[in-house]
DNA sequence: TCATTAAGTATGC
DNA sequence: GCATACTTAATGA
């Protein structure tokens, strides 16, 4: 595969923003960059790690699945951050699914280059340390949710993640900028389909979101705050 | 305060 | 026109 990468496609993205020209395209040399359609799992729980990826364009759901076979969505990889990174974490095989909640772009690496860009790229290993960092605390943060909050607090929680993590602003309003469903949100946040299409239409008449079919916009992001009992 | 059931409308390949 | 997304009401734990 003789793809020729314009390495400004990277060179801004924190994993790499301390790496010069030639650096890049050695990086970029070694890729493989592939389109992976809406829905489709790109690897599964439990599945051998054998390579690490770099997500250009698109959303990610991660996915975990309970013993019973129901989804939960752990969190969402927006844009320009490394997924699949189970060396990070000190594992052969891959924590949890991911799937392509829209049309995805992403390059990816074998897992025997992870070594050597940490040795060999200054401020690679940092930068995925923090960016783990940062997944943990969201983890944290929805397990402490699920814990203590009552249903419409988590729900308003899930919208303020998504927002945070994929969200477009447009005025005062902010709206999500990948397709996001009923079920989508439930399985986020551990109700029903039917009680977060009750509160949407809850909210919707309220003025506080407006959804279609698939999306979501949040017209007023500080009554979400407060309904988020933060 | 919610899930479940059930029965409907809307939307888009 | 069929599957999927979404809405709403009723019932009961």
């Amino acid at each position: 595969m003789s793809n020729r990468l314009d390495p400004s496609l990277i060179a801004r993205l924190p994993p790499f923003s301390k790496l010069d020209r030639d650096q890049i395209t050695t990086l970029l040399e070694q890729a493989t960059s592939q389109l992976y359609p809406a829905e489709t799992t790109i690897f599964s729980e439990g599945q051998e790690a054998e390579r690490f990826f770099l997500l250009l364009d698109g959303h990610i759901r991660v996915v975990r699945l309970t013993p019973g076979g129901e989804q939960v969505i752990a969190l969402h990889i927006p844009p320009g951050q490394l997924f699949g990174i189970a060396q990070a974490i000190g594992r052969k095989t891959y924590p949890a699914m991911a799937v392509a909640a829209e049309d995805c772009i992403a390059l990816s690496w074998p897992v025997n280059l992870w070594q050597r860009f940490c040795d060999d790229f200054p401020g690679f290993a940092t930068e995925t340390y923090r960016t783990v960092g940062e997944r943990m605390g969201e983890l944290h943060e929805s397990i402490l949710a699920m814990a203590t909050k009552h249903v419409e607090e988590r729900v308003a929680c899930a919208l303020m993640r998504l927002i945070q993590q994929g969200g477009r602003k447009d005025g005062n309003a902010v709206e999500i900028s990948f397709p996001v469903t009923r079920q989508n949100i439930s399985d986020m946040t551990g109700t029903t389909l039917h009680t977060v299409s009750r509160l949407l239409s809850a909210w919707a008449r309220d003025g506080v979101v407006e959804s279609r079919r698939r999306h979501i916009r949040i017209l007023d992001p500080h009554r979400l705050v407060l309904l988020s009992g933060a």
